[in-house]
DNA sequence: GATGTGTAGCTACACATC
DNA sequence: GATGTGTAGCTACACATC
């Protein structure tokens, strides 16, 4: 075929062109156009001009290539090539040509491979809409050939890991539409959506991972880490699981269990109200129309003797969102008699709701007599020791057998959940739950340690006296022995007899151990319990067997809470137990220790009784918290390892918090912990030290005097191991943000005491002199230049700017320090002119602070170590040492200087002050501005880590609350801890506003 | 790094339509 | 009454700018 004329050519582009003119004014017209250029094409392709009008396409497209996001212009371009990619091949779908493609083909093949050639541009805009051109094509493609699909998802699989967000984004976008059918998928086809799933977990934009989370097919391969995405950082990105990804599942029988309890847990508990809606609504909307409104399936489609909090969270929103479900809940005479694990949890959490709104009708309807529970009680029981008796030959057999005395079990459990909730009014009634309590405890099957709790709480609120309860209790550990003698009495064999003996003391250490925690009374005034002392638990304590020993450990510590005399005799023994017992008896320890501690005060060490100093008190703890540091690096920390730590950290936290501990060495154990990386803390630890380090410092002015005095040290030691990590490896802070946090810390106008006028908390109640006493040292490891790095260095120069250094403080300090800055600043220590900057500011501030005290006192300044007579004179001596490029950079930071704004604690001693001032002095600030907020630790974006949901308010609290801090308590985010003014954001300029903030 | 600005993704409400 | 549509307002987040 002959060439196309010029003029042909001209009138193609021209009447292409005015297409596009148009196309860019609105979507409206856009049907038009395309149907306008299918025929501009048709008429090209008669006259032999295919390729021409491809080639003019791209041309014309190519305009857009560099107009930035959001632009409406080349936004209507993108629409129009993908209505006319949509529409071109299903024009030609019909015709194939001899090389089997047809016109519709070429033109997109030719359009994608141009774009493709963008895609790596070095302008970010390009290779966005190239990516985005692809992206619109390939989304309405329906057929493409082998060879580019193989191209496109090779090019694409790169632009994953562009620069640019949006880049990735419609990469991704892309890649979502080339994946396999994973029904065809052979053998390596998964990699597409393998890297997919990549980007969706760890990509840092959260726009990008949903992109990938909503557009992405859920199939057993990628719904669990679609699901994983309700623990986002990105709250969107957590909702759209809950209302989109399960509304493109459909069913929530389709996902595992333990995605299902995963699902409620987080979402129900988010702690953003956007999540937790969207969560309630799935459940409410979705999970209940696919059981058909049966609150009883949802229960047995969770684990539920296994996830007692996600099912009570989950009984609870449905019963409050579904009144005809919370009416209608009623069990028959053959129910009662019929219970499932899942009835009963409906029934006792049922209770527990209406109990809690106070709707009686329904307690009424839903609940027998006393008594008659108490029947249904027995009937239980009875199945349960029934149980025992049966035998069981094969291990299919043995696990069913298993599974029912659970079952059983924790149906005994709820019912006695529910009889807690009655009022014991009722005197048969009463007498008939004891009498169920008694023949079942002494029964020798009875055997759950839950059980003897719950028996326990009824006991105590079956008795009016706490020594009722007490003898009680005395009596049925005598009636269990009693019982033992008699079974013993039967068996012949040696073995069964040590076995059964060994069974009956366990079971009574446990009934004790549920006992003691009721207790207030002291021991001295509690006979039962004393005998009980040295009959059962002593002996326990120094038993063959690790079992009685654990159970003995832990008896005579809640035995020591109750007497102080016992705790000072007994610290010794808990400490030998810590070093020769197992890892169980170590946390055992660790738990009591901490215990006795908080209830008795480090007083207690000093008491006539006690053998055991503060100094082993610390080593110990030391030692259990420190327990990973010992092992040599190859070595894998075993979960007991880490178990212990955790319980360590929890209760070193607690004991400083309420200071108890103030050890040097044991703070800056913390603080190690706190800053090292990943591998060395779990996630859990750092949250509680986040919470107890700044909580530490801000509630007393001695605490952060500590804290200030293993400042330098603790700096030197982190330094050393950020130099010695691995690069690439995330989690540690570095060098100046960790110098940062420090000085945060340490700030005197954060910490929190009691106003003696008002009795109200007030803040600025640290020692003045900390922060310079602070600069102090920094400079002096600053003098001992040899030792340190560069980052060290750099970590400690820039830290003096953000120094609280109030008006009031020590003369004699402020001129040691300024003494050593002038040297460090005069010998030129410090080589890096930046730094230097910072050390020259610095020394000028404290020279005016020098100045400015001389003056308000009248007196004559002293002629000080480099012979400056007053503090006009040293300013400018300080300036004239420095050569002359210092020279500039003085310039430099004193004009920086100046530009600070004035704080209002600067203006008050302003005012007072007859001297009049030059005004760079009169703009220095005394306090310097609010200096960091806590850095949040471990802030670097990483997807898959994201934090559990955590209630903000577990930050920072009230500080007078913090004592309440209970070890019963696990979590103590969730608490119901007041949010009060969050302490660490307080800054100065907050206190000058009025009361507006205060309403808080 | 702090700040201001723009946008996505809801949510609630009024109103129109069947 | 159920459903769809349009609008205003809010918040968290992304991005640009200094």
């Amino acid at each position: 075929m002959e060439e196309p004329s010029e003029e042909n050519l001209r009138q193609l582009r021209n009447l292409m062109a005015q297409e596009f003119m148009n196309a860019q004014n609105s979507a409206a017209g856009h049907r038009k156009i395309t149907a306008s250029l299918i025929n501009i094409q048709e008429q090209a392709a008669a006259h032999g001009m295919e390729d021409n009008f491809n080639k003019t396409y791209a041309l014309l497209m190519n305009r857009a290539l560099v107009v930035k996001k959001n632009e409406t212009s080349a936004d209507l371009l993108v629409r129009l090539t993908q209505s006319f990619s949509s529409k071109v091949q299903a024009r030609y779908a019909e015709e194939e040509d001899e090389d089997g493609t047809n016109i519709g083909v070429r033109f997109i093949e030719f359009i994608i491979r141009h774009f493709l050639k963008g895609i790596d541009a070095k302008n970010s805009v390009v290779r966005y809409r190239c990516c985005q051109f692809i992206y619109s094509i390939t989304n309405v493609l329906t057929d493409m050939s082998e060879e580019l699909c193989e191209e496109l998802k090779h090019k694409m699989d790169l632009q994953l890991y562009d620069q640019q967000p949006y880049v990735r984004m419609c990469a991704a976008l892309t890649m979502v539409r080339l994946q396999d059918d994973p029904k065809e998928v052979a053998d390596d086809t998964f990699s597409v959506t393998s890297h997919l799933i990549q980007v969706l977990r760890h990509d840092p934009s959260a726009e990008v991972r949903r992109a990938v989370l909503v557009n992405l097919d859920p199939t057993s391969f990628t719904m669990p880490k679609m699901l994983e995405r309700a623990l986002d950082t990105n709250l969107v990105n957590r909702r759209v699981v809950y209302s989109r990804v399960m509304n493109a599942i459909g069913d929530f029988r389709f996902i595992r269990i333990k995605h299902r309890e995963k699902l409620l847990k987080w979402g129900l508990k988010d702690r953003d109200v956007s999540v937790r809606k969207a969560a309630t609504k799935m459940l409410l909307e979705q999970w209940l129309t696919n059981v058909d409104n049966n609150v009883l399936e949802i229960l047995e489609r969770i684990d539920i003797i296994n996830s007692v909090e996600v099912g009570e969270t989950t009984i609870n929103v449905i019963l409050a969102n579904k009144p005809e479900i919370a009416n209608s809940i009623k069990l028959t005479e053959e129910q009662w008699y019929n219970l499932t694990p899942e009835l009963a949890f409906l029934l006792r959490t049922a209770n527990a709701f209406f109990i809690k709104e106070k709707r009686t009708a329904n307690i009424d309807k839903l609940l027998p007599e006393l008594s008659g529970l108490c029947t249904a009680l027995e009937h239980y029981i009875n199945l349960l020791f029934k149980l025992d008796y049966e035998e069981s030959n094969t291990d299919e057999e043995n696990d069913e057998h298993f599974k029912k005395k659970l079952d059983m079990e924790f149906i005994v459990e709820q019912l006695f959940i529910v009889i807690e909730t009655y009022d014991f009014g009722d005197e048969i009634g009463r007498r008939n739950i004891l009498a169920v309590i008694r023949e079942s405890i002494t029964n020798l099957k009875f055997s759950s340690p839950q059980l003897f709790s719950r028996s326990v709480v009824i006991i105590r609120k079956l008795s009016v006296k706490e020594s009722d309860f007490s003898q009680v209790i005395v009596e049925l550990l005598s009636d269990m022995n009693d019982r033992l003698e008699e079974n013993l009495e039967a068996v012949e064999d040696e073995e069964k007899k040590i076995i059964l003996t060994l069974g009956c003391h366990t079971r009574c250490l446990c009934l004790l151990q549920s006992t003691l925690e009721f207790i207030n009374l002291p021991l001295e005034r509690n006979n039962y319990l004393s005998s009980v002392l040295t009959s059962t638990v002593i002996p326990a304590v120094h038993s063959m067997y690790p079992e009685l020993r654990l159970g003995g450990l832990k008896c005579l510590a809640l035995y020591c809470l109750i007497s102080r005399k016992l705790a000072a005799e007994k610290l010794e023994l808990f400490g030998k137990a810590f070093l020769i017992g197992d890892y169980d008896n170590k946390g055992i320890v660790i738990k009591a220790l901490t215990d006795i501690l908080m209830v008795h005060g480090k007083t207690l060490v000093d008491d006539e009784e006690c053998n055991v100093d503060m100094r082993s008190l610390y080593k110990l703890y030391y030692k259990a918290f420190g327990s990973l540091d010992d092992k040599n690096e190859d070595e894998e920390d075993s979960e007991e390892d880490r178990e212990l730590q955790a319980i360590a950290c929890f209760a070193l936290c607690k004991l400083m918090v309420n200071g108890i501990f103030d050890d040097p060495l044991i703070l800056q154990l913390a603080v190690l912990m706190y800053f090292s990386n990943q591998t060395s803390v779990s996630e859990q630890q750092c949250q509680q030290l986040s919470y107890c380090l700044p909580v530490f410092c801000f509630s007393s002015a001695d605490h952060q005097q500590l804290m200030a005095d293993i400042t330098v040290d603790s700096l030197k030691r982190l330094v050393r191991s950020y130099n010695n990590m691995p690069v690439n490896v995330p989690g540690m802070l570095n060098p100046t943000q960790i110098a940062a946090q420090f000085i945060d810390w340490t700030n005197p106008a954060k910490v929190v005491v009691k106003s003696k006028e008002t009795g109200e908390l007030v803040n600025n109640g640290g020692h003045p002199n900390i922060h310079l006493g602070l600069a102090k040292s920094m400079l002096e490891r600053l003098m001992d230049g040899g030792f340190r790095s560069k980052e060290e260095c750099k970590a400690l120069c820039l830290s003096f700017g953000k120094l609280n250094i109030p008006v009031s403080v020590d003369l004699k300090l402020l001129e040691e320090t300024y003494s050593l800055v002038s040297n460090i600043v005069k010998e030129k220590l410090v080589k890096e002119a930046f730094l230097k900057n910072a050390l020259v500011k610095f020394e000028k501030e404290l020279d005016t602070r020098i100045g400015k005290i001389y003056e308000k006192s009248g007196e004559r300044r002293r002629s000080n170590h480099n012979g400056n007579s007053n503090s006009r004179e040293s300013s400018v001596a300080a300036k004239e040492k420095t050569d002359a490029s210092d020279a500039e950079e003085a310039e430099v930071s004193e004009e920086t200087t100046s530009k600070e704004p004035v704080t209002a604690a600067e203006a008050a001693p302003a005012e007072d002050s007859d001297v009049e001032m030059e005004d760079d002095l009169e703009a220095i600030p005394v306090i310097a501005k609010a200096t960091t907020k806590p850095l949040k630790k471990k802030s670097i974006l990483v997807a898959d880590t994201a934090p559990v949901a955590i209630d903000d308010e577990s930050e920072l609290s009230e500080l007078s609350e913090l004592s309440e801090l209970s070890t019963s308590s696990e979590d103590e985010g969730e608490d119901e801890i007041k949010k009060v003014k969050d302490v660490s954001d307080d800054n100065d300029d907050e206190e000058e506003e009025d009361d507006d903030d205060e309403e808080e």
